[in-house]
DNA sequence: CAACATAAAATTGCATTCAATTATTGACGA
DNA sequence: TCGTCAATAATTGAATGCAATTTTATGTTG
């Protein structure tokens, strides 16, 4: 299923990496050759990289006019929880239904890590959160499954990037340790409900704080010269 | 989303049709030049169609080893038809909660369109099954459930096309009619109980009859010198 | 000074080219 | 006769160059 060249499979991963952990926010221009001469390969592998990336749905692609990271809309961050929802429910279903020894202790090593990460503030602790949500679609066992949940994560992560407020990942950690605690107990009914107030409250700090209008004027009102505080 | 470069464009979107006509089997080469010479554009842009579908799951690519049409397992196939049943429930119940006039008479029209290419034995009468599913999925309006029931589809597709019978389209048709009066009469039990026995015995068919391995061997041991009738 | 037309620069679409990898064929020795 | 190894052919990986399109900058005019 995925297409390994070395090179533009390098590109795809680390730009994928920079997106997820918002160091390139939506909106941000990613022309083939700046990012060809970053990498230092040729436009060609900067080019395959973001084709990939496009049908990821984390770049833009519009013909004549270069690639950019995504912008989702609010119809569609509601359109993509929505199924994220159904998703992550079909995952505890199934976990509930046989859920491994190993499988918890995957899972708990992993929210340690991202208490880790938390504490160290690092920029990685925003990925770790949507990663702990493909861990648990991986411990299904179903390959599609997991190749799904992993693209609607990603999506998901570009919206809070593009609406949420900054570390918006702390929040989720809590909630990511009841979620374990319910799948020990193969609580199907609790687990379930977790994960939808989990991902309801997700949801909510992405609608909360819609980001300013990328309106320059807008911006540039409060540093205008007159009536400097 | 769909990265549109005109040309990577139309050899896509042959290919992709001529995979799901079966008129490309599972299995078959399709080398970079070779398409590219039959399309008469470059190896790039034959390239770029190739690594759409690999990201499609409908071609694999095999690093140095080139792209051939996609062969699942059955062990994938069952994997894809448990997530297929999923989303297509999520389908149904979206389409119970709310269900209009006009997208009664798309499915309606869809299915006489399936008769009337199933009556002329049109290749197309094979594409034109699965597309059913994707009406279903485009009259939610959820453009992300569309996008992913478009990929277990097509997917399943390819699966018929390794394992099921020749013709298996025909048997589903009466099968869409009686969902399309369960969706008209918003009565979702039926309407999913529908839905449930009509990919298992999509499934079944499947499974019923793998093709035989292509091994050339067990193909050449009718052909031995030995006896011959 | 604003609006518009035009020219220049930047960027992508695509084809072509060379290098690297893999598959195939044939030869050689046991 | 069988298996191993080397040479050749076929195919992909990646870079570069040219044409076409879009964007930005510039100059002109009302």
């Amino acid at each position: 299923m995925s297409s390994s060249n070395s090179r533009s499979d390098a590109i795809y991963a680390s730009l994928r990496r920079a997106i997820l952990e918002q160091a390139l926010r939506p909106g941000v221009k990613l022309p083939e050759d700046t990012i060809g001469d970053s990498f230092s390969v040729s436009r060609t592998s900067a080019r395959n990289a973001l084709l990939r990336l496009a049908s990821d749905g984390l770049v833009d692609i519009r013909p004549n006019r270069g690639a950019a990271v995504a912008m989702p809309s609010l119809a569609e961050a509601e359109d993509i929880f929505s199924l994220r929802r159904c998703l992550e429910r079909e995952v505890i279903e199934r976990l509930c239904r046989k859920m491994s020894k190993d499988g918890i202790d995957a899972m708990l090593s992993h929210v340690r890590e991202e208490e880790r990460a938390l504490k160290a503030s690092s920029p990685r602790s925003i990925r770790l959160a949507g990663e702990f949500h493909i861990l648990l679609a991986e411990l299904t066992g179903s390959e599609e499954l997991t190749n799904f949940v992993t693209r609607i994560v990603s999506r998901s992560s570009l919206i809070l990037a593009r609406f949420g407020r900054p570390h918006s990942a702390e929040c989720g950690i809590r909630e990511h340790q009841q979620l374990v605690e319910a799948l020990r107990e193969q609580d199907q009914a609790l687990a379930i409900e977790i994960m939808d107030s989990h991902l309801h409250a997700v949801e909510d700090r992405a609608n909360n704080d819609p980001d300013q209008e990328p309106d320059v004027s807008a911006i540039l009102s409060r540093y205008l010269i007159s009536d400097q505080p």
